[in-house]
DNA sequence: AATAAGTCGTGATATATTTCACAATATTAT
DNA sequence: ATAATATTGTGAAATATATCACGACTTATT
């Protein structure tokens, strides 16, 4: 495909999310520099990342709520589902399954699966959780996993997730998995994310919001 | 304190953390390159990583994983404990007190606050659980607070932590909320994350690992 | 119709981050 | 001892990202 910059494709989700508010406002237009004081990113750096995709917006009015959001909702493949499924229905897992990504999105958590005989057969959120000994037998089909289990299971877990011809991994354990190359992980590590804060909080204090 | 990039700042627990594996698997010694494989990341980045300390390693041996880990623990100030609160005691901010960032680090949640009546006065992974109406009472002293609130709520809470004098806020809701300059936000928004690898998984298919 | 105000799209520039590649040095093997 | 091997620290180059600043165009106002 063309060439959009992964820094932004990381904040089209977060624009498409704000002109579906503005929409549901019934609000008509917006400019960059209305966008940039919602989302908090500079009104330069969203019209640079509008401008991949051509040009959205009319000079001097600025951009048509409605027909952005259309031209990002096929952008972002929101007509499209994608299924997930989640291994490891503990404290985070159920968190993530009573929420469900599915609210104002494309995404949509499909099966879970746990270990633990007491949590299998249970339907959390509308999802029901499987043995991870079914893993194979039913994850057919499913392309993106969420991770939330303990980190020394990490790794046995995404071999067989990577047999099975999972594409993509959000990993929430704390352990760096080891994947081939044509499979992409994202790793959430929050411990990692509130040292980070209070790193920055005791040796820049006074910077601007990041 | 001296320039180290932020990039470079973001890392840096990461590498306490497996240094810390390390150090207790008896390790005495460890290349960037082994460390590279471990965390993913390439070992010129670490190299230069540590570089903005000092000269950490030997040339031809590596580094001492106990001096390295002792330089981390006082560069990322892991004796001083941090004191943090969380508000809204909902499914994800359960799952953050049943956790508690606590096991093998500096970082602590001291208290809790909830809006709902049934949720005041419990107990939850020995964290006490208090009304939202006490937060400036009890809060005193604390400078850090994660926010696992409905993000409607999310504007009005950050104004009465910015009155109370807090300087560091984790983000969990999709609301970006406005807060002095001096005050800094990190945001974590768990639909974007899994929105933005689901992009990536169909506009750039065979990149390598991120 | 003319003027003023607002806003985009983008070339140019600035800043930030990563990676290459190699001299310098340390360790290990013979 | 000597040679072979390993590994750091870093200048330089490459890549990535963000921001400035302005011409061109749109809309609103008089
Ligand atoms: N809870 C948090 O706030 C938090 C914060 C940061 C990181 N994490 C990380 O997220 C992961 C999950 O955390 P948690 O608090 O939900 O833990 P948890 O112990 O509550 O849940 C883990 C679940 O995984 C299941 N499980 C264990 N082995 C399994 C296997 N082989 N196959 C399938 N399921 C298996 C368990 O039965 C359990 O239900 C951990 O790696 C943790 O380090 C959690
Ligand atoms: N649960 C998830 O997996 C998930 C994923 C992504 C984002 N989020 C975001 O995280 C936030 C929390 O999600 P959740 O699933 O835990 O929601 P939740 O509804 O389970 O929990 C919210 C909690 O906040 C409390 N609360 C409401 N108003 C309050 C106030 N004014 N002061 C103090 N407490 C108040 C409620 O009583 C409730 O306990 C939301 O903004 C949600 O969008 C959650």
């Amino acid at each position: 495909m063309n060439k959009i910059p992964q820094a932004t494709a990381k904040r089209l989700p977060l624009y498409y999310r704000f002109l579906n508010n503005l929409n549901h406002q019934g609000k008509k237009r917006v400019s960059s520099k209305e966008l940039s004081e919602a989302v908090k990113v500079d009104s330069a750096t969203i019209r640079r990342d509008f401008s991949y995709f051509g040009a959205l917006g009319k000079k001097g009015y600025g951009y048509n709520v409605e027909y952005l959001l259309g031209f990002f909702r096929k952008t972002l493949d929101q007509d499209e589902l994608t299924d997930v499924a989640l291994i490891g229905v503990g404290n985070l897992g159920t968190a993530f399954l009573h929420y469900n990504f599915l609210k104002n999105n494309n995404i949509q958590i499909k099966m879970a699966f746990d270990a633990a005989k007491e949590k299998v057969g249970t339907d959390i959120g509308g999802v029901p959780v499987y043995h991870i000994e079914d893993l194979e037998d039913k994850m057919t089909g499913i392309k993106v996993a969420i991770l939330t289990i303990p980190a020394s299971e990490a790794d046995g877990i995404t071999n067989r997730l990577v047999e099975q011809g999972i594409t993509g991994i959000l990993n929430f354990t704390p352990a760096r998995i080891t994947v081939p190359d044509h499979i992409r992980v994202h790793h959430i590590d929050l411990a990692v994310e509130l040292q980070a804060l209070v790193y920055f909080l005791k040796h820049y204090p006074l910077s601007k919001e990041d």
